[in-house]
DNA sequence: AACGGTAGGCTTACGCTGTAAGTGCGTCAA
DNA sequence: TTGACGCACTTACAGCGTAAGCCTACCGTT
């Protein structure tokens, strides 16, 4: 079909790359989630059949380890000679856009064992500019720990949430209070009704109230 | 071949129930791994073909939808009366004792958004145990969320690290300082070489530091 | 004692998955 | 001009979730 066109003259196809390979899956995972990334689906996105995948990604598994690696590519590196807490505040709000923006990438964290070259860059920023600020190495390592679990939990719990933003969420609670026995739940009934009287509350600020409450606690050892 | 034995007596097999099969998925997640778990083989450890499975199970999402739950159902709720702080830190460790007996758990958290009953039950146990301990609606929240961030995330963490135990963490903390080419990863390489020279780390520890920090930092509002 | 309904197994079949294996073409080096 | 090699292609297969339909053992009624 796309026979005619193959002559002399470049090529009527991009190259494929690992990388190409990688950005097409992400597309895929992004608009159709994860299951829908098939190998199949891939590569008829790139116009191409599904076993030529296989010539730059070693299988299924080290595709979606490459997706991880390149979510972590996406997130803004701490600026070098920032002080920490500020630095840090930026890195934890720009890895919860990029998880958001690929929600697939939090739930195959924990099957990858193997970090990319992306993941290690990002860590050693990260471990960085804490030692920069004054952190030991062991203090640096404790928040590390602590503030990427946050991070990484508060994404999970984000997406799985049956409701996405302030409107959904009035209207959840407004089921939840209806629909509820009353005296089954009664705790989750008083914060379902606090959210249908009150209105306006968006998850995503606990976001910053958790991470306030974790940066303020943190603070380099002087020994 | 089980024929002969169909007679008066009692039937030679237990019947089916939601229950069984859930709890036969996740022994059959916790041996092989969530992809292992298919519906044939759940089946046939139950001495069942796949489609029996039907019957008590609207589908695969709904099993897995289901097996959250039941790991939620292992988590021991707060004590009725007892101090909002040492009960916030056992159901943290029982948590996270749960979500390590089921490795599964944590990668099926963010794909599901209707909380089973188990869930309900023990999420309204943990806003009452800090409402009896003195926290505002509005705080209690803020407290739940921050606590729950931090478990998930850090099993997610710790289930993706290359190591086990403080022993192979101390093996592959060696292999990185010996193949990383010094000066690329810099305090990646400082991080690990600090714990070949100390050793005895384990990295379960780190979530007693983070556990402290925020509890410590956290606490009822009196208003 | 005989009967009809129903619950809950069973079998079959389909489209889809990841991927092993082998084929053939386009390009570049000598 | 020729040889080799990279890379996309085709074919094929086992295993997946599940739709559809069948079959039998049980139970309440008559």
């Amino acid at each position: 079909m796309a026979k005619s066109a193959t002559t002399t003259a470049a090529g009527p196809r991009a190259p494929l790359t690992r990388e190409r390979v990688i950005a097409a899956a992400m597309s895929a995972a992004d608009e159709k989630g994860e299951a829908g990334a098939t190998m199949r689906a891939i590569a008829a996105s790139l116009g191409v059949e599904a076993m030529s995948l296989y010539n730059h990604v070693r299988g299924r598994e080290d595709l979606l380890t490459g997706m991880v690696d390149a979510v972590f590519g996406e997130i803004d590196l701490p600026t070098a000679g920032a002080e920490w807490h500020p630095a840090m505040r930026e890195r934890a709000t720009s890895a919860r856009a990029a998880l958001r923006r690929h929600p697939w990438a939090v739930g195959l964290m924990d099957s990858r064992s193997e970090p990319g070259p992306a993941t290690l860059r990002h860590h050693d920023a990260v471990l960085g500019a804490l030692r920069a600020g004054g952190f030991s190495v062991a203090m640096a390592t404790h928040a590390f720990s602590l503030l990427d679990s946050y991070i990484y939990g508060f994404v999970l719990q984000e997406q799985s949430l049956p409701f996405g933003d302030a409107d959904e969420l009035r209207v959840t609670a407004t089921e939840i209070v209806n629909a509820m026995p009353a005296d089954t739940y009664p705790h989750l009934a008083e914060v379902a009704t606090a959210h249908v009287t009150r209105g306006g509350y968006d998850y995503g600020s606990e976001f910053e109230f958790g991470l306030d409450v974790i940066l303020d606690a943190l603070r380099p050892d002087e020994v």
